[in-house]
DNA sequence: TATGAATGAGACTTCATTCAT
DNA sequence: AATGAATGAAGTCTCATTCAT
């Protein structure tokens, strides 16, 4: 009834550590998020995808809020990095717009990016729940300023900095939906695509 | 021996029928599955926002899914109905578009049509399941094929248009999210600037 | 949804008073009993065969509990009827043996009797159950006495009369679970069969 | 915090395996079923004297009707042993009948005897219904069958096969309802008696 | 008399989590 | 480190019964 559980546990194979078993941990947990929803999910299925039992995960974990909102941390911290690198550049406000824009398409269609933009952050308690929050907003409020700095810069079209952010992440957050790695199209494609669709808004009128 | 339980039941001052207070559940439950998440409301929340006791609930209702099943519904038609509406208008391919997207625009920010965006299908068994999903994708069809016509009758640019419906529809499902009718912003003036953000992917090229 | 309530309630055509009213439902409620057991029998199910609505029934009876004793009460007083009936003649212990048994027979095969032989008195409570359990026992003790009777009077072959009693009531009361009109035999064929299987035990010995 | 729950858990003296404590599950469902009834037993009166939690008999069983389908099922499987036992034995038809009804009458005094018995198969549902109505017809159809073989060979006087089991499996069922284990026959005092009343059926006549 | 509405009590079941080994 | 066993808390749903009209 169960399956059989000899073989490769967590890590076996991997000859991970501690902190690698954990980290092996959150991605099967991503998969699975992303796979079957949030509260679908439950912490015997993770174990049974990990070859363990369910008291197992508790070496590593405390509890499935705290698997939720590491999951949510990578995300958000990949996410902030994007932005960090986009900002980073030397480039016009449109280039690093740009640059975020390619880097985040690609992290929607993965699993983590993936639960950062489906996650129902409501199933957090309180704190944690504050501070994915936080996190995206962060990411929103950057994108934001980099409109403003485009718009100042002249290769940005004026228009509302937060709208036209909502706008993009929308658009592309759909990708983490309806996009399947094993369709026709690439991210790249669908980014370029997307990034045209924008090209009145985002370029400057001659 | 009890306190008795006065007042505003479900329906006493509307004089609500059967019937009528069967959508009174269903609004509120939009509501409250808007508001906290569908997995995170439970019957007893539900019951306690009517003035009324658990099991009521089920002089009206089935089952839990059935609830969301109907509130998912009657998103669904909505939203069919706009597509045909702006279908049948004599518009160009643009026109009918931009007529569904205004009329979209305010779905998405009510309870019933914010609940089709955020509502997780996966919560629903089998058939409701697909019954959903195909009532979703039909919508996303209908626009497509819009976008398709207006690209022959050269009142929208030559593009993919299911990409452009992606694109359209996940900026516009961003309101169900962000979007609150008590902001500086209405749903109009939103939905002008995300057109206006579009407009040289809408405009065929001069 | 629910079966159109209008037309023939009960007693409608039959004028029947309180009383005659109160008489139906306790018919219908042991037609359902025999048909789908005691338990799995819910009163809107009873309700719905009188075309009423379930408060009704609250006129006529005061519990479910309430109709199953009166069932069981009918259908004991009926049993304690046939026991007089067989003591009362002026036959030998055998011959009002086979006066009860064959009274007893057809009992077993209408709705009130098979109550009586089926229904699980550890549903009922406290006193009503300890009343029909001595109801039971009434039948029991004076089959018992009769066949004593016949012992002594040379008619049924000595034997120890309460093991006769019960195998011949077993033997009887699996009519009520086989049994159906519809079949090929009749009710007193089968009487006969059953009697003619126990010759020897109660015939004396030549 | 809580007073803890020592000692007497599921199996802890026995040293019971998991199949072993689900055995004495079983077996303790078995015998509150044929005190108590079926659906008067709650799983928390199982729990209870088993001592444990109700979700801990979830370890074991997957839900209140597996466990009555379990039961069952052990019960409808010894019967079908004493059925092949008796059949698979050298014996003329009746020698073969009586070796079958020594068997069945124990088992009409053990608990999952009495449960094959009294159970109200309507409360199972479906697929487990008659699977269980099946097993319990094919214990009456080779009583039948080899009543036949009797009276071909000469050891039963000629009969009604089918009429002869319901009359002897009627009486040997009554056991599980008024036989006690503390009165003073023993089952097998009660069994001869059975049969002795049955002798002229069964006896082929001289 | 009859009923639509409402409910209290309680059943089964699920699942994240802890305990003891 | 790992696990079988156990559980507390909670949720959905059922149904006999009462209330108010």
């Amino acid at each position: 009834m169960k399956p059989s559980r000899e073989a490769r546990r967590i890590g076996v194979k991997e000859k991970a550590d501690h902190d690698g078993r954990r980290h092996i941990i959150l991605c099967e947990a991503a998969r699975l998020f992303t796979l079957n929803g949030f509260q679908n999910t439950k912490l015997v299925d993770l174990a049974d995808r990990l070859n363990v039992t369910k008291p197992t995960l508790y070496h590593y974990i405390e509890s499935k809020e705290e698997i939720i909102h590491q999951v949510l941390t990578i995300g958000n911290e990949r996410n902030a990095s994007l932005v960090r690198q986009a900002r980073d550049s030397s480039e016009s406000g449109l280039g690093k717009l740009e640059i975020f824009l390619r880097g985040y398409a690609r992290a929607t269609v993965d699993d983590f990016g993936r639960c950062v933009i489906l996650a129902d952050p409501r199933m957090l308690s309180g704190r944690l729940r504050e501070q994915h929050r936080q996190a995206y907003r962060y990411v929103l409020d950057e994108i934001a300023d980099i409109i403003g700095e485009g718009i100042r810069d002249g290769s940005i079209r004026d228009c509302d900095p937060h709208l036209l952010t909502f706008a993009l992440m929308g658009t592309f957050n759909s990708l983490s939906i309806w996009f399947h790695h094993e369709g026709k199209m690439t991210v790249e494609d669908v980014t370029e695509a997307f990034l045209g669709f924008f090209e009145s808004a985002m370029a400057a009128k001659p």
